[in-house]
DNA sequence: GTCTATATAACGATAGAC
DNA sequence: GTCTATCGTTATATAGAC
């Protein structure tokens, strides 16, 4: 991305976050990036394609440093997921502007595309919260997983109003774990209760938000690679080549085959194929990683 | 109230949940309430006089009721506040738009006098929140008052979030058990740890502000009482009545001494003082109610 | 790509007739 | 108290010179 509009959506995003979305204008945005109102329109079309933009880029920023020690970090699920949630937390410090902004102005809803845009976000938040409380605490709450998940987010973000808005000095060290060891509290006092408040029918636009993007993916991806396969088998790639491309390929299948499909095991697997340094295998990778980028990110 | 005034407040109101506090004109919330543009500055001075307005007399509304069975209801701890968060829950939804609009817009920053209105309010509903856990948990919570506080307001404002914002349709008559059963789940995980998260120290704003009201008031409230008692003393009372007014203005000063005064019990005091129809009582009650209604509620 | 100048619309708020 | 008319300001966005 260009170096001046980097600056503008920086500028913007500190007025965001200090005034708000509505209360800054774009004669102010100008001024705090060295710029003239009207040299604005040079970078963005509107106001609230700069906020999409905004949201798009912090939060691929935010996902990206996450999933980073999904695969490199081994050790327990209980304690990946609380250095994932340390991760989160001092990210979200890095970046309080945006946060800040998040949580003074939870819905810019006027503009349908922005709407969409967070709601899809909320979606995939949540699911990737409920995944990762599944994989630490087991099957026997994965009735209760969308009520754990709701109070896990709701303590989070309510430590971090105390962090963000009203610069309380929150050890952020140990903050992980202690809400952590909380949901152990909580996960051990569900176990007796009947029913769940929040089921996958009352949250259905939240599930299936996620599982048509996945399953759509899944399947779009898949076609791609039967595809792919189809052209590897009539090349004339040497008997070694062959064999290696087509196991790289079905370890990708095997992958997608999962509930919970991990992108960078499928990114780490373009690189390798990628390095036999054939176009036709480069073009087919691009095909298939727009649509990786476009519904599993 | 003027009932036009009303009418203003309800159609401000609601296109504030909607669409947000900024986004809202005054044109359309006076179309809304069948005014011309102009003749909405016969009721409000401006736009953020009605914004102020309709945060003290929504939020007013909201603890009258709670505290409406603070004294009435005869019950263990435990059961009131489970009751009082319900009565709370299906008020937040009575006036979802009120919620609406504070779950939005967390901060209407720009003017002064909204920004300490909200923080007070903050200040007020986290020592009503503490109060209420220190009753039922006991002294064993009362370093972790303030995490605990925390924990159950980001609970809360989550579900009411899915419920208000999402209209996701949750069992209310559940939500508050459910919500205190998990609190006993996490109080039962935190009696282990030694140092909690956040102390008074870091909250010293939050605390000091409730504290330093409340001790004001105290002290005036104290001052009007022995004056009370001078004029009375003077007076030419019977003996009887002169006993139950003094009797009377002890029970008030015993209520204050205390580390939560019960404003309804004082309220029921001043009522009782009133029956005595004596103006010179009253004019000393309204001197104090004034005090008590702008330091105490 | 940058700027000045301007178009156009909406905003909060006021004046003054009735 | 209600309205119409209008003020002064600010907003987003564009035109066009350099």
């Amino acid at each position: 991305m260009n170096d001046k509009k980097k600056k503008i959506i920086q500028s913007a995003l500190k007025l965001f976050g200090e005034k708000g979305y509505h209360s800054s204008s774009i004669q102010e945005i100008s001024e705090a990036s060295g710029l003239a109102k009207s040299s604005f329109y040079n970078y963005f079309q509107s106001k609230e394609e700069l906020m999409i933009t905004i949201i798009k880029y912090y939060y691929e920023l935010l996902v990206d440093r996450v999933n980073s020690i999904e695969e490199i970090v081994d050790l327990p699920t209980r304690e990946k997921f609380c250095q994932q949630l340390t991760i989160q937390i001092k990210e979200f410090i890095k970046h309080k502007d945006f946060i800040q902004m998040q949580l003074r102005e939870q819905s810019i809803d006027e503009n349908d595309e922005i709407h969409k845009l967070l709601f899809k976000l909320r979606a995939e938040s949540i699911h990737w919260y409920s995944m990762q409380l599944k994989a630490i605490y087991g099957d026997k709450i994965s009735d209760h997983l969308l009520d754990c998940t709701t109070m896990l987010n709701g303590i989070i973000k309510e430590y971090m109003f105390y962090i963000i808005v009203d610069k309380i000095d929150i050890d952020t060290n140990r903050l992980a774990s202690f809400i952590l060891d909380r949901m152990d509290g909580i996960i051990s006092s569900i176990t007796s209760i009947d029913k769940p408040l929040l089921d996958t029918d009352l949250m259905a636009n939240f599930i299936n938000y996620k599982l048509n993007t996945l399953e759509n993916a899944k399947s779009l991806i898949s076609t791609e690679i039967k595809e792919f396969k189809r052209i590897i088998d009539a090349s004339n790639f040497s008997k070694l080549d062959h064999e290696k491309v087509m196991s790289s390929l079905e370890a990708i299948e095997d992958e997608l085959a999962n509930d919970n499909p991990k992108i960078v095991v499928i990114q780490g697997l373009f690189l390798y194929l990628k390095s036999f340094n054939k176009p036709i295998i480069d073009e087919m990778i691009s095909r298939i990683d727009q649509i990786v980028k476009s519904r599993l990110t």
